[in-house]
DNA sequence: GAGATCATCATCGGATGCAATTTTGCGTTT
DNA sequence: AAACGCAAAATTGCATCCGATGATGATCTC
């Protein structure tokens, strides 16, 4: 069994592949031993790859409490899009410095992607893409550490759509991402970084982040649901 | 055992003090059952710690051979300091955007400490509070995301400078952070993050990162030795 | 009948043991 | 004498096992 060896990692993104498809809702909880079972290995290689999914925040774990899924608060989101706007508009301004014409031509496909997924109303494939989209520019910068501080941050504003959208298609206004590869492309690095900046906002924007009562929103978070607003949400 | 809890948590630290008090230099090995019996507990503890320091990057960990404290290459190095003035700058700017006089205090508390250490002549313990003091401007933004990359950031740049700095004493030049911590108080903004830039650039600049030859670079690597002019390092 | 205490169950935390892989040391061969 | 190959030792990878902890439900008391 020598493919054994990275069984850890295919947990993680199976786990992260089912948040991002939402079929893991934030709140869910993830037993050691169901997983376990699940992918046939023991529940030494589950603990790992919970705790490093712990250690990105994207699962949180209680110490004799089990893990789960990460219930971020409409703070919690905020300060997410927050870091989001000091680190992505640095990003894509380097970007525009450089002038790499393949990375251009592989972001011009990507959104050829996306639209059709748009157009398609295929709603959870469209966040998932939109996501990659923002991971893909911070891979292109060639620092593995942002790229995986984005995929963090990414993952994170995921579950924040799943929890406080309005509607289910907030998760990326359309032609916004069009104009950011353009000023890449253009080299116009300033124009990059205030755009991106003004399309974080912008998603921001669409969330509904004002908590209405803040004694509904904890009793909402106890009871495992979504506060009033937020998506419906099954079991 | 309760308190047996946050083992985990003392063995990761013990660790990062070593590092940070250049008693474990970069490629050192780690032996899990080693530090097990170091520490009075069972290999499964040791594990963890150093898989999630793995994932920060500070050691490197490859299957069935063990762990090592991490060696950063010259271009692992000039990254770094290249993620930390896209980071830090604006990190910087938000705090004087706010005007936390308490913030201010504590800084300039800091300083203090860290002007002793010059003048004591006490090189690690300064390459140690010169960290803390990078750590600090991340944590007071309250972002748990930015302190945790700015921690990992500036244990990797702790280790570029035990391999590449030309004398000992080139941690931190003097004053610097003086004026930055003024520029917060002032609410100078955009001042703070021009001084925070031309400050990681002076501190790379101190640094011996350019390779004379690159294939000497990539057979030192091999040979698991820091390439010519470093430290002095064994096993 | 309501509340509190206690027992049982599920689940986690950590240690130990065994198999697999790598490394090291030694003997043999050319 | 140097290089190759084999065997022993060291070290890691993973699974299983037992004790601990928190949650659930039943019983007992007032």
């Amino acid at each position: 069994m020598a493919s054994q060896q990275a069984t850890e990692a295919r947990i993680r993104e199976r786990i992260m592949d089912a948040i991002y498809g939402c079929r893991l809702e934030p709140g869910a909880r993830l037993t050691e031993e169901a997983l376990a079972d699940l992918f046939g290995v023991s529940r030494t290689i589950v603990r790992q790859a919970l705790a490093r999914l712990a250690q990105d925040g994207i699962v949180v774990h209680r110490p004799n409490r089990g893990t789960q899924v990460a219930t971020p608060t409409r703070k919690d989101a905020q300060q997410t899009f927050a870091v989001r706007r000091m680190v992505e508009p640095e990003i894509v301004s380097l970007l525009a410095q450089r002038s790499d014409a393949a990375l251009v031509r592989r972001l011009e496909r990507h959104l050829d992607t996306e639209n059709k997924a748009r157009e398609t109303g295929a709603d959870t494939r469209l966040l998932r893409l939109t996501g990659r989209f923002h991971m893909m520019l911070a891979e292109a910068t060639g620092f593995p550490v942002l790229a995986r501080l984005v995929a963090e941050l990414q993952a994170f504003t995921c579950l924040s759509v799943m929890l406080y959208s309005r509607s289910a298609d907030d998760a990326s206004p359309p032609c916004e991402h069009e104009a950011i590869v353009a000023a890449i492309a253009g080299g116009e690095a300033e124009r990059a970084a205030e755009l991106m900046r003004h399309h974080l906002t912008h998603v921001e924007a669409r969330l509904n982040l004002s908590a209405p009562v803040d004694e509904v929103d904890t009793l909402a978070k106890a009871l495992g649901m979504p506060p009033a607003g937020a998506l419906a949400m099954r079991r």
